[in-house]
DNA sequence: GATGAATGAGGCTTCATTCAT
DNA sequence: TATGAATGAAGCCTCATTCAT
């Protein structure tokens, strides 16, 4: 490694550059993909556009995935499914109440999900869902059933140490579940009208939903303490 | 053109029926296309499986829209009428607390829109705004609109009475109308798939949400009576 | 039917016009299929250019067959296989001796088969039967195997009653197929070079092949009768 | 340049080696392709899987050969050498019946060519000389009219002697060529359908096609000697 | 008005070929 | 020379739309 081949060198350069651009494609064209399906639906986006918008041809886009569903299955894995993994370690080491620990994943969703273009796959696949039932139940097994596994971690801590009232361990999800999601496909559907009505700013519009359902939620039975025990 | 031909004769009964019939056409057009957008998407829905379904030939379809994007605008006109000029009177003459009147409204709003077809319309403007702009306004003005006033009109009653918590009055419309306007998108988008995990019975879910909803709203301030004073 | 409804009679001809038309699309589309097929191969035929040789556009073309798999099997059946059932009926009722028997089932095939551009299917088949297993199944099952019954049956006459010698059926019907499919193979593959040495005519092709075979097929044996029982 | 850079060292050795094998290549390449077409096709052969059966990158591949025809052409020709010079010598020696001897020539035809590798060209040629006239008339000229000199020689000499019947001298050809290039054909299509049924044996084959070939051939003028007067 | 056969633009995907490195 | 990422023409098939009847 040192300056006394200088062809060493340059082909070095050389190979790291190319590998660069190589290892760039799939991001770039993930990126692109994302971008597309969200604004134009599964069905309407057109994979030359995709590789277009990446800078490459429609070709190379069939270099680094095999076909249509699978540049959606990637896209979601990058942008969905990925984040499951980091989540469930870092609640694994929550400290706190599980009323801020549900405070914590909502934010969390939301900075990461909810706020990105990711959001739109969540309308996405709700729009399409019927019509590809592959995609469904790939989406399902990689998205739904994680989240659900999640949220209910933290209903159940908060129902085991008295924090929250007993609620229906199912149906509890769906209080959380629902004004997220909606807000995602909201925004995703209407962002293009700019009435000012009907904008929704989303930090309110989740901390009015949070802390109402927690409001609900929390158990008034007095004796307990509302941190966990640890 | 006498009597004398059996075959004209039938022609001509045949004749009078299909016009007899002709205004029907529209309609059991319209009815198909909803019913194929809704399970389909824009899409996915075939123009000759829409005339199939209503009994015509392709050709006739195009006969009464002048292309698949007027079917689909025509589709979403058609069925998108106000039942709110009834609700809102209903709501006028309303007698007992705001929790109720809550529940109620919710109630309604499942029997008369949430459970029937017309809970698809919901869910093909979430999928389809984006690419009809025009319906998108249309939709807001005539639907949105009207809907969150309704619901503005019921918060006001509770938090006037003393019953609800001071709430944001924007952003509290939406602890209702979020729950309810994904329950109608999450059945339309995932009934196909017949996971008994996801399946959502739409009176627990609504029980459940707007139990906990109400508990987090209702006043804890001990002197009001639930009854608004009037 | 009689001439005094003169909309009837129009209406008849101009139904009979285009049904006219529309059965003889499948015939025209197959004709043009068998012969490109047949000119250049499976893989190197192109949708298009079959639906321009029958005069219609490529859509039309998958109007009528769902695939280009479809399209050459349907040109098998047409051609070939559609042909066993009345050649079985024939045999059913051939009187004569078995060596008759073989010599006009040469002969048959010959006329409907190997002098017409069906012989090319059999060498098409040979090229391509390794990439389109389904293909080669679909041949094997409709083709091949019927093949081999219609000659055992005769084979196994001329041995009952004596007129041929004893000999192997699995390989006994191949000293038959294998200069006719030879036969076929050939002219499909060397028809385009010109060359009189190399040029086989069909007639004195096939006689000496079946005398020289059946020469060597007939019992010597003295005592039995050349014609069977019956 | 100097021996300070190990990394240059390592590409100094690889140069060399590549430099070594560079002769090598067109030969691997050439074995890879002959492969691979006899396998599946002109037009269902990928270039890429050349190279990589060759173990050199698709690129290399357009280094050797200008085209994918040219590489099918460059195949072909490599691979027909005519074996004919020695066999002629040798059947100009052989001692013992013309039975014998065309069964031998026949034995050793597919102990040398049917049963090998090179039993591919001959389906390769029968799928493509379409499509290749030059190939076609090379291969005419090369293997074709030899093989036919040939076996008119071992027919003559047989008729000559009184072992066979006067039998047409340019059709006799076909009743030894047509089995046997049946076979090979045969072999090469339909290997790849591990159906019994179809499962061709070639010894049983070559013997029953031979054995009933000869006893139609031989002549049964009681008196002559079977061995030739020379 | 009604039909349904026909059209052809357009989408996904493959793969021979090129070229920067 | 060798590589392999990139290209884009070309093929199969779909389906909205037209139009002769």
């Amino acid at each position: 490694m040192s300056t006394s081949c200088p062809l060493c060198e340059i082909a070095a350069t050389v190979r790291a550059k190319r590998e660069r651009r190589k290892d760039a494609r799939p991001g770039e064209l993930l990126a692109a993909a994302l971008e597309l399906f969200v604004e134009k639906g599964y069905a309407a986006t057109r994979a030359e556009e995709v590789a277009k918008r990446a800078g490459v041809s429609k070709g190379t886009l069939f270099l680094y995935f095999a076909s249509k569903e699978e540049l959606f299955k990637a896209v979601v894995r990058e942008n969905i499914s990925g984040r499951f993994g980091e989540w469930n370690v870092e609640l694994d080491h929550f400290q706190g109440s599980s009323a801020d620990m549900l405070r914590y994943a909502v934010r969390a969703w939301w900075k990461h999900i909810g706020s990105t273009k990711a959001s739109g796959i969540i309308k996405l696949m709700m729009s399409e869902a019927g019509n590809f039932p592959e995609l469904a139940a790939f989406y399902q097994l990689e998205v739904i059933k994680p989240g659900h596994e999640l949220l209910q971690r933290i209903f159940q801590r908060g129902v085991d140490s008295g924090e929250f009232r007993a609620i229906d361990q199912k149906y509890g999800v769906y209080t959380v579940l629902a004004p997220m999601l909606f807000l995602a496909t909201w925004k995703s559907s209407w962002a293009a009208c700019h009435d000012t009505d009907m904008e929704i700013d989303p930090d309110q519009y989740i901390a009015v939903q949070i802390e109402t359902l927690l409001n609900g939620l929390i158990s008034t039975a007095p004796a307990h303490s509302k941190t966990p025990a640890k």
